[in-house]
DNA sequence: CTGTTAGCGCTTTCAA
DNA sequence: TTGAAAGCGCTAACAG
């Protein structure tokens, strides 16, 4: 109908025009990025306002060689730990004023190409939380100055900083809960295709063992599930868990399989045998269940990727970082209480 | 050190040198858009892939006023439901090859913020899985030929469309269910401050018991839970539940806590009541839970939201559109067998 | 079929 | 402090 109203979209030529004066100084006025006084700059925000004008970020982002996006690889978005983790980095990155591209992959060919894409986009930042990333891919993102940061990823590649809990700590207050509670013939349950931190728990529970003076050749049982998650270790409980008398599980999911597979069987914790998990996932805490297990502070990691991420933003030549991050052992039904 | 490799990133304009063609040519080469011959086509693409050309999406998305980004809007990601929704979404935004941005918001302002930082992307489209947004921004989007779709929302904007789980015929299910399963006294658990979802459900499950002959005024208490999922509904417990045998509860949080809530209280289902959920997350199968629950779809609603999107994008200026996902009752262990 | 040209909307020197 | 002008990298209309 009437044409000056239909325009698709007001530009920064539009607000310019309107505050008379050039499309350079509403650039500045927004961006307070140069010079400028600040009666043109309150009148370019007030005509900015009245006209509704929006940056293009878009435009922004091609001028300035980076948008505002920073993109998050995850997997298995319906695991309750993976989906708080993920809600902990939404959090942190929206904090930060960024965008997030969130991108689930199934194989790490997606992975690949995923990362590929993000840097098509331009993204500040990369998040990795499942997989593990080629190096070349890596390293281009690297060259483009786009920083990548691993959460809970054996932290092998140059250039990229890690932040991960502190599985070993983790893995030693297991041990030294169970060894306490009277504990003497265990069990360690994992996954048959573990991740790097599962794999790191497990082997510092059995150095924390060794060093409380148990022979894990003989009184250390190794279970391993060969299904993911809940399922894995529910029929994990099907092994030969007799005569163990502490469990500690890589994750809250097989921990909480592995509890309701040995109820299906009758027995129960920690009359039967006691059981410690990793994660502290809302599940592990209901009234159902009440594991005592591992708390991850969710927050803390998503704290420290962006920290991570804001400072090689900075000076990008930074040597790779990684922090640790503290876990702490949250104690519930499942293992008595030792004082 | 040498100028040509330490080039920041491989344009159009490079391929196109190197093929030995215009900028424009590449451009068609790559999006099979515009007529070019079969060999040209192939000898551009290969050079591109020899350098290991990337399109730059920001400026491909400047030129053509669209990203290929999908805005998605969720709340609570960490519910279980809420996160398998979330993992459907973004199957199939990838599967038919966008990008997704995703957004947590926490309260309605954050809602309209991120709908304008998701139009100053150029987004294909937005999903919305909570909240109501203003009708005005919903607006700005439909003018700009952004497509909007709302999920379990109430379908009351026009020029977008929805996709809503039925919850009518859930509710009609779990009445059924209960009745044939001999209760004669009822209870519905809501949350005090729930989704629309929820109170369609409520409604729905009213009217069914009706129509069975039941007289709600006298056979039906309303359980109120005034805090959010599992804890809501392990407090309900505690409320007048005495003579109540058939529960029917709006999501499976609450119905998880509600159960447990009465464990603790040495009430079991079935034997003292019976309890029927909605959403069929994967804590209800598990075996210290086996609750009877309706099942929504997650994969069906997340294809009916992009081929929504897509419809529109085809075609703005369509009518309205809403579909009704099915939903199926899942008989486990909270409600006996009926035959 | 291919090249030229004119933008998309914004940022950023460089002069004035 | 401000404006003019030159891009960022790509697409699309228009000639040829």
């Amino acid at each position: 109908m009437n044409g000056a109203r239909t325009k698709q979209n007001i530009t920064a030529q539009d607000v310019a025009r309107k505050a008379g004066v050039s499309r350079a100084v509403v650039s500045r006025a927004l961006s307070n990025n140069g010079s400028i006084s600040p009666d043109t700059r309150a009148r370019v925000l007030q005509v900015a306002e009245e006209l509704g004008y929006q940056v293009n970020f878009l435009a922004q982002g091609l001028n300035r060689r980076r948008s505002h996006l920073i993109g998050v690889i995850v997997s298995h978005i319906s695991d309750p730990f993976r989906s708080s983790l993920l809600d902990g980095l939404l959090r942190e990155i929206q904090r930060h004023g960024f965008q997030a591209l969130v991108t689930e992959i199934h194989n790490e060919q997606e992975l690949a190409e995923t990362l590929r894409n993000f840097t098509q986009f331009r993204v500040s930042g990369v998040i990795v939380t499942s997989g593990k990333p080629p190096e070349a891919l890596v390293n281009q993102c690297v060259q483009q100055q786009i920083p990548v940061v691993g959460i809970n990823r054996q932290p092998d590649i140059p250039g990229v900083d890690y932040v991960c809990s502190d599985n070993v700590a983790g893995a030693v207050l297991a041990a030294e809960q169970l060894v306490k509670g009277g504990c003497r013939r265990f069990g360690w349950l994992n996954n048959n295709n573990s991740t790097w931190a599962g794999r790191m728990r497990g082997e510092a529970f059995i150095l924390a063992l060794q060093q409380r003076g148990v022979d894990t050749l003989q009184d250390l049982v190794m279970l391993i599930a060969t299904e993911e998650g809940y399922e894995g270790g529910f029929q994990a409980a099907v092994q030969k868990t007799e005569g163990i008398q502490g469990i500690f599980c890589a994750n809250a999911q097989l921990a909480c399989g592995f509890l309701d597979g040995m109820r299906q069987r009758g027995k129960n914790a920690p009359d039967d045998f006691q059981l410690i998990g990793f994660d502290n996932t809302p599940q592990t805490a209901q009234y159902s269940y009440q594991l005592t297990t591992l708390h991850q502070d969710v927050s803390e990691i998503s704290r420290q990727a962006l920290a991570h991420l804001l400072a090689r933003t900075r000076n990008p030549a930074h040597p790779s970082q990684i922090s640790w991050v503290n876990v702490s052992l949250i104690h519930r039904r499942t293992s008595p209480s030792t004082q």
